[in-house]
RNA sequence: GCCCGGGUGGCGGAAUUGGUAGACGCGCUGGACUCAAAAUCCAGUGAUAGCAAUGUCGUGUGGGUUCGAUUCCCACCCCGGGUACCA
């Protein structure tokens, strides 16, 4: 039988539509799986070979969860706002939403095309109104969700207390204590603005330089607007501890746990001098307090200007301008020296009362801790160069007794800086009766803390690197905020009722020259009155992507509900997610995000798990041959011509050098899969992407393998489409071995996520059957759904071909029998000093003085043991025998 | 710099509670079929020496532990990813 991979993928992927076969539902009766791909972004290029792999992967799992009795969920959708399509709309003046249904459309057939047993019910667009409705309504809780410390968890505004103090105060104090509580609000952040882009850019994307990466240009800098923030770090402590019960790649809670950085330390104010004001630091080392000689503040902190001295003030509003305009990129950059500013002010040292410079220097940023460091330059390498360079003290409070001489000579003299542990000096103050000479780290960091907190100075604090997270964008094409800002002053948000909030039709989707939205051109929409008669205005930002991927997990329960998000019952049934399978490029963003939507929205009782992802697999990205000139300037792939095994441009006559690469637009590079889905099948392309190699690898894709994997589902054809290659009776003793092998090896590999090995192993099979020649039906189909999952259009033509009438997809899954495995011998290796040099079978439970017995009476063993003695025999059972000789 | 991965034939990769290195596939070589080619089937394919039997070498480099190391330990080199003066 030929193998006609169109007419068996067509026949079936119309059979599974028609039947809705992997329609699903709510089913008590069966255990549940829900198993997610990270959803795409459908951009115009459409799908690349790297997007099939880990769909692949998981409609594997899912296909084998299904024969295991399982109930399984596995939905796909679009994260359809997104940049590209407002760029195109500036370009063309074509609604981004036009743009964006002609791209998810195309990425839908190209999906269906694999054969993906998606349930398509469910489908959903982040950008469709009855999607996004949603998302605004959890901004509104958000919005209306304050932090309660003490219970460590999120509360309804309305159960906020208010301190009296402020209650006296009158309304306007309650409502700012309110802001200052929720979990969203407006303020002022300090962003990077690109007057070329006309928007705010990250921090990653401002290069070295002054340049923005997106736009080349130099248009880039440091802008004040109106911002959307919202108060991830109450959250830090809950993110940090949710971590420990989940089954994820190690790699990657690491990463989030980094990013988190929680730190112990303390808090300390240092008295300014000449001023009746206090400059408050954040340390980790509050112990190396006596080491601190000089002082630090950023150049934002609030109080540069009045610490200042008038003789320094000239030279001080200089260096803040300057670092206004460096990236932090490039004022952290450790290779570049240290720069500053003397403000001609002095602290003291609250522990021993030294008069210490301030200075104001750009290393030390704004966004972490209080803005403001104590420098213990003898301990700390960055303090240590900022203070040799200006000739700043330095005390050595750490001897470090177990250094080489020579080094803790230098570092006792203040010439060197030790970063270490060591012994405590110089560290007492009789006259405040306080002494750590002598102590352990740990309780010198104790006494000192305790100390500043008996003395009003300091308290034990705990830090945190993450940041709140900036929650909107001046774009056209996102989700808009349920929000007005009155007249008054007030700002709120919609009522439930009226969501959604739609966008507006606008004229131009480029944002305004003041780097407003575009929706600030969006005429009457804008426009909002009160049944009082006070008028408002509407938030002219949108919500950033980030948004809508937050929460789909949770809509796929439930995708076509309009009363609510999901229903409860959906959401108690489905979640958490079982697996998450996605890209490793969203290890901290994506991932944290929506861990702290779904932890506000657990305290709410409206989810009911506290963790949305139970098992996270990240796939590894697939690259693809890329080509660079001699000078390292990059050669799109349609510019290239193959002669001899050298790779020549077709422009220029030049060798190029073929590199590894990530797949992109500007590199020409991209693999789409329908070419090889037309040539080859989809099956093929299924097989082929688990076959290339591990999952989780980094790995280039070469068509060249597609061969081979289409040649293993032409041979299944050939011989299982042969009825003369089927034989009546028992099956081989031999067959029956490989055929279990296999059961067993695929079900293992299936649920360690090893696809490449479960792949080869039923090559083995069909090179066995080829080998022998004929095998008995039940050979036949046993081994048709062990490949069921893997290439479900062959496997179910087959079945269907052998007279089964039900379709394969729900068939219960074989079971593997031990007994065929077992073995009467083994053929032990027979080494010397550790080398192989023959072989000789003996039963498998031969007692070991039997087979040393047989072992040194072998006619080849004297040839390795040359008369030298025998020092010892090692023998393994069923492993390898070791003649140790001398 | 730090953190996390990784380094195995011409290529993608396999093998780890330490026990036969190179499964499976690509490519290549030879054979069968064919007028011929393609496709297919069969056989071979780490390097090196040899007609061969077989020997020697071989998992980034150098050491170590062990009867035995791709696997464990130490030092170093290279590649990929993340991150960055975090006090």
């Amino acid at each position: 039988m030929d193998y006609n991979f169109k007419d068996i993928e067509s026949k079936w992927q119309q059979h599974w539509a028609e039947n809705n076969t992997f329609k699903t539902e709510i089913d008590h009766s069966k255990p549940k799986f829900y198993c997610l791909d990270m959803f795409p972004y459908p951009s115009g290029a459409g799908l690349h070979v790297g997007h099939p792999e880990g769909y692949t992967a998981t409609d594997i799992i899912c296909r084998f969860k299904r024969a295991n009795g399982f109930n399984v969920l596995h939905p796909m959708g679009w994260d359809a706002f997104g940049l590209p399509a407002e760029q195109y709309a500036i370009q063309t003046g074509t609604h981004p939403a036009i743009t964006t249904q002609k791209n998810c459309d195309t990425f839908r057939r190209q999906i269906q095309s694999l054969g993906l047993s998606y349930d398509w019910k469910r489908e959903i667009n982040t950008t469709d109104p009855n999607y996004f409705k949603w998302t605004q309504w959890i901004f509104i809780r958000l919005f209306n969700t304050w932090f309660d410390a003490e219970q460590n968890k999120g509360r309804d505004i309305s159960e906020l207390w208010i301190p009296e103090d402020i209650q006296a105060e009158g309304s306007t104090a309650i409502q700012n204590y309110i802001g200052s509580k929720r979990l969203a609000y407006y303020d002022n952040a300090q962003v990077w603005y690109c007057r070329n882009c006309k928007t705010v850019c990250a921090n990653e994307e401002v290069l070295n330089d002054g340049s923005h990466e997106k736009c080349g240009t130099k248009e880039v800098e440091r802008r004040y607007l109106k911002q959307w923030m919202l108060r991830i770090p109450h959250y830090a402590e809950r993110l940090l501890d949710g971590l420990d019960q989940l089954d994820w790649p190690e790699g990657v809670k690491d990463m989030q746990r980094n990013w988190i950085g929680r730190s112990t330390g303390a808090e300390v104010d240092f008295k300014i001098d000449g001023l009746d004001k206090n400059l408050r630091v954040y340390t980790t080392r509050p112990d190396t307090l006596f080491g601190a000689t000089y002082m630090v503040v950023a150049p934002e902190h609030e109080l540069v200007h009045e610490i200042t001295t008038p003789d320094q003030q000239e030279a001080v509003k200089a260096y803040v301008l300057g670092a206004a305009l460096k990236s932090d990129l490039d004022r952290t950059d450790l290779a570049k020296g240290k720069s500053g500013v003397f403000t001609g002010r002095h602290a003291i040292n609250p522990i021993n009362g030294t008069k210490i410079q301030i200075w104001v220097a750009d290393y030390v940023l704004m966004g972490y801790g209080t803005g403001a460091i104590m420098a213990v330059p003898a301990h700390d390498t960055r303090d240590f160069e900022f203070a040799q360079t200006f000739d700043i003290p330095i005390i050595c409070i750490l001897d470090p007794k177990n250094a080489p001489d020579e080094v803790r000579v230098k570092v006792l003299n203040g010439e060197a800086c030790w970063t270490e542990d060591g012994a405590y000096i110089n560290s007492s103050n009789n006259e405040i009766g306080i002494d750590i000479n002598g102590l352990s780290k740990e309780e010198g960091i104790a006494t000192v803390t305790s100390w500043l907190e008996a003395s009003n100075l300091g308290k034990a604090t705990i830090n945190y690197k993450l940041r709140d997270w900036l929650f909107s964008r001046q774009r056209y094409w996102g989700e808009p905020f349920p929000v007005i800002h009155w007249e008054d002053g007030e700002v709120s948000v919609l009522d439930d009722s009226e969501l959604p909030l739609p966008l507006p039709e606008v004229e131009k989707y480029m944002p305004g020259e003041t780097g407003e939205s575009p929706l600030s051109n969006a005429g009457e929409w804008l426009i909002v009155t009160d049944k009082n008669g006070r008028k408002g205005r509407r938030e002219t930002n949108t919500m950033p992507q980030w948004a809508g991927s937050c929460w789909y997990y949770l809509r796929f329960t439930d995708p076509t509900n309009n009363e609510e998000p999901f229903s409860k019952i959906a959401e108690n049934y489905w979640m958490p997610v079982d697996l998450y399978v996605g890209g490793a490029e969203h290890a901290v963003l994506h991932l944290l995000y929506s861990r702290f939507w779904h932890k506000v929205l657990f305290d709410l009782g409206i989810v009911s798990t506290n963790e949305p992802f139970q098992k996270l697999f990240n796939q590894g990205m697939i690259l693809a041959f890329a080509y660079e000139t001699a000078s390292g300037s990059k050669v799109p792939s349609d510019q290239v011509e193959e002669r001899e095994g050298k790779y020549f441009s077709t422009v220029t006559g030049e060798e190029l050098h073929q590199i590894v690469a990530k797949m992109s637009k500007s590199l020409k590079n991209v693999v789409n899969p329908d070419d090889v889905v037309i040539n080859y099948g989809a099956d093929s392309l299924r097989l082929f992407e688990m076959f290339i190699g591990p999952l989780d690898a980094t790995k280039p894709w070469t068509e060249n393998g597609v061969k081979g994997v289409y040649n293993f589902l032409r041979r299944v054809v050939a011989f299982f489409g042969e009825t003369t290659n089927i034989s009546e009776g028992e099956e081989s003793k031999e067959t029956l071995k490989i055929l279990h092998q296999t059961i067993r090896k695929v079900s293992d590999d299936v649920r360690d996520m090893k696809f490449n090995t479960a792949v080869s192993q039923m090559m083995v099979f069909t090179n066995h059957c080829y080998k022998v020649g004929k095998v008995n039906h039940q050979t036949a189909v046993t081994f048709f759904q062990v490949l069921a999952p893997f290439a479900p259009h062959v496997a179910e033509e087959l079945w269907e071909l052998y007279g089964n009438t039900s379709v394969l997809s729900f068939h219960p899954w074989p079971v593997f029998n031990e007994g065929y495995l077992t073995e009467d011998t083994f053929e032990y290796p027979i080494s010397f000093n550790g080398k192989v040099r023959f072989k000789i079978e003996f039963p498998v439970d031969m007692p070991a003085a039997e087979i040393e017995k047989a072992v040194l009476t072998h006619a080849h063993t004297e040839k390795w043991i040359e008369g030298k003695a025998i020092a010892k025999i090692i023998i393994v059972a069923n492993k390898i025998v070791n003649v140790v000789v001398k």
